[in-house]
DNA sequence: TCTTATACTTAAGTATTTTATGTATAATTG
DNA sequence: CAATTATACATAAAATACTTAAGTATAAGA
């Protein structure tokens, strides 16, 4: 697992590029898959990533549907035009700014598989 | 400028692994220096930088030193062993972080650049 | 002389996360 | 079949961290 100190700030770039392959997908589907495909070492916390949700669908980002499973209410999540926008923005400054910080820590202990950076 | 959610969290690995490199240095010194090597896309704030700075001390990672420059009194920076090792901690931490997050974001329009990663 | 740069500190306000609790159904296991 | 675990969402209190701002002071440059 990572600190929690690094996951912070990436939560909306995650939900947001997770639900530009998705087409939709609900809550607890989203920290399955990203726990899966992190092999744990991301683990996305219900009270960190429901007021997220809440908080891209307020801004015009997401929008919701409502399906029944059994008596079960899940509620689905899928990118407006505008949440599309913002999420290639989102996902795209992650990358420079990924490369701006391994410029910027390569000079301590380079690492060799990331040397092309500089 | 990067958005001030993406440096969240960051600030710590940053101030450490400069301080693996440079032996010695001050508050303001640092501001500058990642300034400069990041073409001003990222800026630390003096309000975020210096209760940091005072932290790690206080968490055994860092020793000053205060040497007078004229009538100013600077305050220098410098790892303890400690230091030491949380730097070397952080930083692979943090590039470890880079390459898991890259590959969660890799299937939304993959950018060859980083395709070796997957 | 006035403005900008250097240099550090801290407090108030804001935002975000963690932790915990609450509710409820479905599936699995002993 | 009873108990536990998994599924599924929501939210509040407390902790944490950052932004913004103000305060203090010297040095340099225009």
């Amino acid at each position: 697992m990572y600190s929690n100190d690094l996951i912070k700030g990436t939560l909306k770039t995650i939900v947001l590029s997770l639900l530009s392959e998705h087409d939709r997908m609900y809550g607890y589907e989203i920290t399955q898959h990203v726990k899966e495909k992190t092999a744990g070492e991301i683990q996305l916390t219900e009270g960190a990533l429901y007021p997220t949700l809440h908080k891209l669908e307020a801004e015009g980002f997401l929008e919701t549907e409502k399906v029944s499973i059994g008596k079960r209410v899940r509620k689905y999540y899928r990118l407006t035009e505008n949440g599309k926008k913002q999420a290639n923005d989102k996902v795209n400054e992650f990358r420079r700014f990924s490369e701006t910080m391994n410029q910027l820590l390569n000079n301590f202990n380079p690492n060799p598989k990331l040397s092309w950076l500089s």
